[in-house]
DNA sequence: AAGAGTTGCAACCGCATAGAG
DNA sequence: CCTCTATGCGGTTGCAACTCT
């Protein structure tokens, strides 16, 4: 840790927040805070940059958003991180990495921040104790020889294999230039080539690309372009049968509905195979808890809920389609490619 | 008791992106 | 298209509280 002098120094290098001097930063007052809040209630979010001049407080409107999203929104909820959210928390951020804002609309009155925190405090530090990456959620690989080439540890793996983080810089948002135009030109991406790697869970198509928001692109993109809207796993074996989305009536789901009952199959999967896991004897008529589909959508500007896999037709395909065939992969722990 | 070291979390920063003009 | 502005995100920092020596 650094000391208070290096601190204080590296502080004294920064630009102010918003480059405009005479603004105050640090903590909140409650009387700030009171201000704000009044002031958004009344007036509603939104033109942060305008707002606090509007409000009566000496603050830039980044900061101001900030303390209004992460402490003083009605519905965050503070407190303790109960046990139900720290194993959603896990399984979420096995299955989209350092996406603090996807995470956090996963779970009801949590903020992305106190998410974060709490990874990087808590744990990341537990996964290291029970000998997990924290960032590949594998198994940490001591190797007195640094010099010699370790063997994939995937066979024994206990969990399943995580989405690998690709750079930060390399992490294609949703919609990102780089994500293939799905046209009918031969060079792009077509749907049919999304196939679901045999690793449980790791969504993967066949050129190797396995970022989640990317497959929300190529989704998203192959929905725009009315194609052939079939996913077929690894092995070759149709698992999605997005056509009927087609036939089906009113086509005014956005993709994020889509990768919403996606996401939410990936981690009712993980539900089910977990609670398999703690119940070798299954239970006649167990199903998966829809732990996700019931949470309200709390952040605008992640993939809403509110088209549940229930409700539409081609989510039941999807979750039906991904539970059969992760399932199965799941519990022959072999991941067979 | 006191100083040093550590922890946890609020807040900040820089950058990327969307959308308006 | 291009530029500008607003917003959102993830990484990082600052610092109070706590623990250790």
């Amino acid at each position: 840790m650094a000391s208070s002098s290096s601190k204080n120094s590296s502080k004294s290098t920064k630009t102010p927040c918003c480059g405009k001097v005479g603004l105050k930063r640090g903590p909140w007052t409650p009387d700030e805070d009171e201000l704000l809040a009044n002031y958004v209630r009344r007036e509603g979010e939104g033109r942060w940059r305008t707002l606090p001049k509007r409000a009566g407080l000496l603050r830039c409107g980044k900061s101001c958003r900030l303390r209004w999203m992460n402490y003083l929104r009605p519905s965050v909820k503070r407190g303790q991180i109960a046990p139900d959210e720290e194993d959603l928390i896990l399984r979420l951020h096995r299955l989209l990495g350092n996406r603090w804002s996807l995470i956090a609309g996963r779970i009801p009155g949590r903020t992305d921040n106190e998410i974060k925190n709490y990874w990087n405090t808590h744990l990341s530090k537990k996964l290291i104790s029970q000998g997990i990456d924290p960032r590949t959620h594998k198994p940490l690989l001591i190797n007195p020889n640094p010099n010699e080439v370790v063997p994939s540890s995937s066979s024994v793996l206990l969990l399943p294999p995580p989405v690998v983080e690709p750079p930060a810089s390399t992490v294609p948002k949703p919609i990102n230039p780089n994500i293939p135009s799905l046209d009918n030109s031969s060079t792009s991406i077509s749907s049919h080539e999304i196939g679901f790697g045999c690793n449980n869970n790791e969504v993967v198509d066949n050129k190797g690309n396995n970022d989640l928001q990317y497959l929300k692109g190529i989704s998203g993109a192959a929905l725009d372009n009315n194609q052939d809207h079939n996913l077929k796993n690894s092995d070759g074996l149709m698992i999605m049968g997005l056509q009927n989305m087609e036939e089906d009536h009113d086509i005014e789901y956005n993709n994020d509905d889509i990768f919403s009952s996606f996401l939410n199959s990936l981690i009712n999967e993980e539900v089910f195979v977990h609670q398999q896991h703690q119940q070798p004897q299954p239970q006649p008529q167990q199903q998966p808890i829809n732990v996700i589909n019931s949470l309200p959508d709390h952040h605008h500007h992640q993939y809403p809920l509110g088209s549940s896999a229930q409700t539409f037709g081609y989510g039941v395909i999807m979750e039906a389609a991904f539970s059969s065939s992760t399932t199965h992969h799941a519990f022959n722990q072999e991941p067979d490619c």
